[in-house]
DNA sequence: ACATAGTGTGTGCACGTTCACACATTCTTG
DNA sequence: CAAGAATGTGTGAACGTGCACACACTATGT
């Protein structure tokens, strides 16, 4: 910038009003304006967070093994909407992978050295190392999803488990089917858990136990695993909830090995509303899941918080649409 | 730092030789301690990056849309081996998302601002700004993927494409098939059209035009879109080149559909090794990506360069060992 | 006794900006 | 025509660090 402002014949001052707005003459603009170029000048970003106290950077942080968070249909929307709005805004969005305990560290460091002014964090847990950096410097935050051990006040976006996996439960047993099984994945997750207590709900006394098959994870082949448990146990099952969309296009593969038509024989419901609810044949009746909303809503909210004020206590569930196909 | 220094009766010098390394008493040390642990002080890397120079952070860029990164399974674990490396090394992988003009932009500044050391880019092209701001800069960084606009003398990481295809092209024709057809995908990425050029060359004379299917993405459903064109051209086909793992997974539903059997009917290969290759029924055979290979080679030119060695001209092709499965 | 090496500590400067302030010039207005 | 507003510009201090240097003290070897 010195260099610059010697260039131009100018102080420094009235570069940085050339870059920041501020009373120019259009000749020092001009003449600063060609310094600029031929000394190819571009403002040193470390020297302006130091003295403005802010990064224009907002982190997105995903806690949970990457080989889950890779697969998972849903989080790269949930980025992509985030994206949308912090980029309006003019913040950076900082995409942060945690894979490793060196991993947490480093980014325990990098959330609290300045590097950026917020974060948005999914999957979130009170005891995570990266949760108490952040709740102990107050960084501005919004947690996506809302485990049940975070504490109150803390403001998250997320959507009703429950009550969705309720909705479209009774939804499919509306069609008149009579031996519904669900395949329940990663119920140790709170997510999991939650859509397992919904389909709980939704059935009431004529809930089974024994026709719950339990998955590790929210894809196509613990589908098809739990397809075979299930059909073993029950093998007149005419309905099935699948824990997700992947789950779902898993059993309906091994359906359609054994040759048991879908909704002929058994109607079958997924959750996420992903592309594959579309890719399966028939498509998928499911449990819209407003991903990208969920990412806007989210990075809005840390918005907020920077521009000072005080977040609602609580949080926003938003709504989940039934999306009903053709596979029951 | 100033106020830890003040409770533990010190100068600033003092703290940061026990924060940096260096001669301190063991009482100093301890009072130090304690004064940090009191005052809560965590050191401002904004602060620090101005007087180091770096940042020990370095960007991951893909310059493609990002709902194509999403469904790559390649670019997720191309990160997560640069992640790996990358934190070994105790550096921040910093992953950008570039969704619109405004992004582009606002990255560009990003990079010439000090954020990052370097950078690791996936599908870089001469002609992108953010590629220009990197070469204009110098800044450290390494391509992954050699799009053929792109001038000599840059480091890159990649696999022979063209190579990769030949070699399975030609062991699929080895198997007995006499009609071998390619569903072509994404010719207009350099990695689409060195395929498709593979594929051709192994067939030589053999090769008929009229049994490539070109469709526009990698995915499944250009995939069963690719096959029906397919048979509709040449019912008898008996050999199939797919040139993606979902593609191919598309192809075989549709050959299940029709009654085809795989591989009685239909030989059939991928390319990627991906999920996918062990999700179809029968397994893919398909040419194997190291994608978590490349992303840790790629990390550790950009680390290599960092220490201050030029880049050896040219690049690095990875080998792509053909995975012999049951599906041809 | 003296030089030298090793250990421990404080001070001032630099990094590249922004901002408040002081000052200069021109334009408006009663 | 003087007073005040609007416009334009330069200067010094600050942001929170790391590092070179100066300095003080102790141990070791000649």
């Amino acid at each position: 910038m010195h260099d610059v402002a010697a260039a131009a014949g100018v102080s420094r001052g009235t570069v940085s009003r050339v870059i920041n707005g501020g009373y120019v003459s259009a000749a020092a603009r001009a003449a600063i304006e060609a310094a600029i170029a031929e000394v190819g000048y571009v403002p040193n970003t470390a020297a302006r967070n130091l003295v403005m106290q802010r990064s224009q950077a907002v982190a997105f942080l995903v806690l949970e093994p990457p080989s889950l968070i890779l697969e998972d249909p849903n989080i790269g929307a949930i980025m992509l909407g985030a994206n949308a709005v912090l980029s309006t805004a003019d913040y950076q969005l900082v995409n942060l992978v945690v894979d490793s305990a060196r991993d947490t560290e480093r980014i325990t460091k990098y959330l609290s050295g300045g590097f950026v002014d917020g974060a948005v964090i999914v999957s979130a847990r009170a005891h995570d190392p990266i949760t108490r950096v952040v709740t102990d410097l107050a960084l501005p935050a919004t947690f996506v999803g809302h485990p049940p051990d975070l504490e109150q006040g803390i403001p998250f976006i997320g959507i009703d488990n429950v009550g969705s996996a309720r909705a479209i439960t009774e939804r499919l047993a509306a069609t008149g089917r009579k031996r519904i099984g669900m395949i329940a994945a990663a119920v140790d997750r709170d997510s999991g858990a939650d859509r397992l207590s919904g389909f709980q709900q939704a059935l009431g006394r004529r809930f089974k136990p024994e026709l719950v098959a339990h998955v590790p994870f929210y894809d196509y082949a613990s589908g098809m695993e739990g397809m075979r448990q299930l059909l073993q146990r029950e093998p007149r099952l005419d309905g099935v909830f699948a824990a997700s969309d992947a789950v779902a296009a898993g059993a309906m593969q091994v359906l359609r090995e054994l040759g048991r038509a879908v909704p002929g024989d058994v109607g079958i419901v997924g959750f996420d509303d992903s592309p594959w609810a579309q890719r399966t044949d028939p498509a998928l009746s499911t449990v819209h899941q407003p991903a990208k909303e969920i990412g806007a809503q989210a990075a809005d909210l840390v918005l907020r918080q920077l521009s000072g004020k005080t977040p609602e206590p609580g949080g926003i569930f938003l709504p989940t649409p039934i999306v009903w196909r053709a596979s029951a």
